[in-house]
DNA sequence: CTACGGTCTGTAGCAACTACAGACTCAAGG
DNA sequence: CCTTGAGTCTGTAGTTGCTACAGACCGTAG
């Protein structure tokens, strides 16, 4: 019956199927202190309940957002805190943001090069190619 | 005079300074086999020459363009075998094109979620925060 | 009761560097 | 001639974000 009050209890193969989470992955998350310890059964067995998908869910949405451990972490911190604003927290995505676009930029400057250079390309039987050419220059 | 037929000898600081590559890298480049063993002067120091400077040239070169050590281990191999044909690079190149294009995707898609996420923030000094929704959702 | 899966720990590996420590060498100044 | 400071040598450890073992344990179905 106690069960039923805080959900389900899980193993940390079920956690990994509930999330999408590489098994071993949860472990790291747990090493470097983004995920809390699980309790653990008499013999060493992690338990998992409703807090922990929850939180893991958070995390990997964060790193599918692209948001480095560092950067989670600092989320986890301000929401563990229960002291964050949404100013704090916009202004962190507002940075990140900022990286990513500044990624793309720099992949955008790449992909034209490749593209222009791919397309000067004969395609032809011989050894002498503008790709080459570019790198060597 | 010797010395002026095949140009200048360096030292290892030198041909860093020369390509732009740090230090190390060089190191960690002859270990990996991309850039071959410089001969040694007696007391064991590197001598660089100009082949050196354009091999790392190229090497730096596409890493910039994103090319990964493996994909340019792979280049390097097509072009010291002489066995190299412009089709062979250019297939590599599209190979490699398309992966950025993907990465690229990827960003933009990150950026979005960001963007609109953010967009939606009130920025104010309260703790509820449609960024931290979105990730626990 | 045994077999088979799950779990536990610590550790090593991946990319692509970067940064030491501790020993050596080399050229210039006194 | 000797010292001093800068450069070089080697091997190894750290970085980020995982992933993949090995070898020992546990838990349950047949």
């Amino acid at each position: 019956m106690a069960d039923h009050i805080s959900g389900k209890r899980l193993q940390r193969a079920e956690l990994a199927r509930h999330t999408g989470c590489n098994l071993e992955t949860i472990r790291y998350y747990e090493k470097t202190g983004m995920m809390p310890d699980p309790p653990r059964t008499a013999s060493g067995y992690r338990v998992y309940d409703d807090g922990h998908v929850s939180r893991l869910r958070f995390i990997l949405r964060a790193r599918e957002l692209g948001f480095s451990i560092e950067q989670i972490r600092g989320l986890l911190d301000l929401v563990d805190g229960g002291t964050q604003t949404c100013a704090e927290v916009k202004e962190r995505t507002e940075l990140h943001l900022a990286d990513v676009r500044a990624k793309i930029a720099d992949l955008k400057r790449i992909e034209k090069v490749l593209a222009e250079t791919a397309e000067r390309c004969s395609g032809e039987d011989v050894p002498e190619c503008p790709v080459l050419e570019a790198l060597a220059s």
